[in-house]
DNA sequence: CCATTGACTTGGAGTAGCTCCAATCCTGTA
DNA sequence: TACAGGATTGGAGCTACTCCAAGTCAATGG
């Protein structure tokens, strides 16, 4: 699979591909004889949890981290298993946040309704 | 109210401060005779703002629109309302992608207990 | 067999939204 | 009056992309 196949697959523009390639987030990738990237369904996979966890706002640095983990092998299972669970206290403080700004918004809404009432009062 | 008190009282840092009222996202800041920045209560309520909506993602820009509706006055209401709205709706679908990375953690992290189950029945 | 089209390559510049820093200035207390 | 602590500015640095130029590779039409 080349780069934009890859790119639909994963989420992942073909330039945040490279990107991450050169990054270190993923493991050598194969070359065809031109020099084109081959992407296997195991790259594609791992590429799909890089995708998530950097959309719920994990940093680059920790997904390096976790992702030299995986390349190392099974005994640094406890390591990946503290990352993934703190990236779980993320995501709640995440919702939280959202929850906040939805009670922002419809405060703030009611009160544009509220002005726009009065409006409609001085008008009659 | 000074920068570090707004800073604290906001959630913004001093530095963010700056950088928006140079942005535009502020309204002029009135300076006490010596050159520092005071904040009225109605800058730090509006800073607070501007600190709930950037947190869960607003850009700049659709601030700095909005900021420029809000100084325009009660007319531009309508048009502030479609923008809170929208982000509303962002606000859904990023909740949703920490669901779907909620669920992705809990996969990874049962796959490595799985993995964690094996080697302990290796060493037995 | 060659030309064209489109995807791929690299390196490097540009962007958003901060964050930090140096150098200088203001303010309040001893 | 000396000095610590906070404020000012302009500008450099950072993260995580995103876009671009210039060139390479692969497939198809004439």
């Amino acid at each position: 699979m080349r780069i934009k196949e890859a790119s639909s697959a994963t989420g992942l523009s073909a330039d945040t591909i490279r990107y991450y390639e050169k990054a270190g987030l993923l493991p050598p990738i194969r070359r065809d004889p031109g020099g084109h990237r081959c992407f296997s369904r195991d790259n594609i996979d791992w590429m799909i949890v890089l995708y998530w966890l950097r959309k719920t706002g994990m940093p680059m640095k920790v997904m390096a981290r976790y992702a030299a983990l995986v390349h190392a092998g099974d005994h640094t299972i406890p390591e990946r298993k503290r990352i993934l669970r703190a990236h779980g206290k993320l995501l709640a403080a995440r919702r939280s946040d959202l929850d906040r700004c939805d009670d922002l918004l419809a405060y703030k809404l009611a009160a544009y309704e509220e002005v726009e009432r009065e409006h409609a009062d001085d008008d009659a």
